[in-house]
DNA sequence: TATGAATGAGCATTCATTCAT
DNA sequence: CATGAATGAATGCTCATTCAT
């Protein structure tokens, strides 16, 4: 009998070798060749694991979000406010540990906006769904806490679409914007507003 | 003198004429071929006017940009409270008004993120920061109208990139986001809280 | 030696599973994948019991060719004329019976054409010999029961090369010809002139 | 102004300078590439004058053809005898004269029969038609000048069909069946019951 | 014997750009 | 100024076949 692989993990495995390749390149600098080549599998490899070059991506960032996402959420529960969580949460995206996930999803946005298909936007939802419900959790949180006011509920959409829209912003303009303070600064703005005085 | 006019009115008409093509498809699926056919000049001759076919775009975004902020602005003068007029200068953009520059910036941003040239970004941080003053200029006025608090200001560049993350998230996601409504939900989150009561 | 029957065996059971696939589908559309999966076995396992792609055909054709025989001598053995009798043998072939049988022909003339093997070549020759023979006797029969002058038996290549050549004519042009009309009206015109008028 | 060259010339030209590459090699053994390089014109060009490679062929069996036509008939005006005139119609295919074109039709039905497309099976159609008229116009000056009686003409798809019968034959089988011989017997065969006895 | 994972040669086609006229 | 004929680099992807287990 023939060895039978675990397919999934293959192909994170595959996915995982090509890290740095995605990273430092653009979809369009990258051939199936130097992939294969740097994950060390041939040609014809590639496509038993992957439907074309953009669906590695998609395990890319799968992969590069859990790390992320591990190490947000570590940070995140070293404080205690909701308002350090909430700066957190998005100003994360920022520091040191979301730079791979940051290239990967320039990427990821450019795929979307130029060749847009059903798996690819698909993968997109669920991912913005989830991380909206992460925000959404951290508010909710906050109210009940009796931290902010019910009302902030209304803003969480708008502080989630301000993230992108910073991200979006910073990689298309030249404009010297330090996304980190923006984004500490809107924060701390709406907190004045928000905040339950006690 | 005269030349170098009918150099930038050429370039100008010639981009015009495309208008429906670029509008109507992505950048991928356009070829030089068919925009000098449709322009109804030579290939070479897109070449004498155009460095590129991304070039091409930069003109087509300022002819409709031109043309959208026109109506935008007649549109904002019908209106007298601050809040509205806000209201409009987000919201306009998802209007049938905005519907082919929104196509247009598609591309554009598309274009800013695959191959990110000096002159894009630069152009992209100019229409940018274009905007951003205008937003600055209409929260400035209502601050000095007294209708809102003067907090406001720190909120303004948070609702300018607001409304580009809900942009890419609604090309980019499949959620069925009507994002004029949510755009007016949002501000009318943030005046609730800004608004000065008279 | 019972060890070459089931290998024999096995190369028929998987041909034959394979039958509406073939039929179905022009050669170039068909991947040794696909005709693994159709027949419920590895890919390598194919190998061990063809030598390629063409291979299989030649199973198919085999086992089509026998099915088909039989239905045609059984259809032949209605008549008693030798007119009638000739008329089925090629007319049968472009009725419902004969249907599996085109198509799968039509794809062995492709490959002779295509790339031309020795193994191919001699099943076909050996095919056309078969089927020359079956009309020959016919003709015999013919002239030995009076029925036709025996002059005919110089016509039987020609008969036969004309089945064939209207084959051709048919699926590689959209002359919406009649083939079995065709053969028909011909055989007519060819019998007035060699029957012998009782 | 930019020169306009004469398309259809041009085609002709690359396809005629192919010849020798397209008689001597089967389809699948040409590389466009190949094709270029001896047609002397990039790889792009060839695009310029022709959908793909099977188009190519269309063209080349227009060249052949033509240049095969004038030669037959050349031959054929030799002759005063309606069978001479049959019998060189369809031997003269056999002949040194024809051999080019048969390498050619060989792989023109071989594409016919793998990737049938509409352009294809129209030219195909086209060529059978002339080919049948001018069989039809032979048979038809024999019957008006009382060389052959009327009947024949009954006979004629029959005559046309046996022929391209006789070529597939005699090209995926290795019987040494000699086409010329076995289309002379036929003919003088059928001529012995369809000639006016004088 | 059976398998299916791995492979990589091989190729048509596209299209932005140039430049001779 | 204008043009369009000519170009050829550049690349994703397929699939028959092999062979370790």
């Amino acid at each position: 009998m023939a060895i039978i692989v675990d397919k999934a993990q293959k192909r994170r495995e595959i996915a995982a070798s090509c890290r740095e390749l995605f990273v430092n390149n653009s979809m369009k600098e990258l051939t199936i060749s130097a992939i294969a080549k740097t994950a060390n599998v041939g040609k014809g490899t590639i496509y038993e694991y992957f439907e074309n070059k953009e669906d590695i991506v998609v395990e890319l960032v799968n992969i590069l979000m859990e790390e992320y996402n591990l190490a947000k959420d570590a940070k995140i529960s070293e404080h205690k406010s909701t308002k350090e969580k909430i700066k957190i949460f998005f100003a994360f995206f920022y520091s040191k540990d979301g730079e791979q996930l940051r290239e990967i999803y320039k990427n990821f946005v450019a795929i979307s906006l130029t060749s847009p298909n059903q798996k690819m936007t698909d993968f997109h939802t669920k991912c913005s769904e989830d991380y909206y419900l992460m925000v959404e959790a951290l508010v909710a949180d906050g109210v009940r806490n009796g931290e902010i006011a019910p009302l902030a509920t209304r803003l969480t959409r708008g502080l989630f679409a301000l993230s992108e829209g910073l991200f979006i912003s910073s990689i298309t303009t030249n404009s010297a914007i330090d996304v980190e303070q923006e984004i500490n600064e809107y924060i701390d703005a709406i907190f004045s507003l928000i905040e339950v005085k006690k």
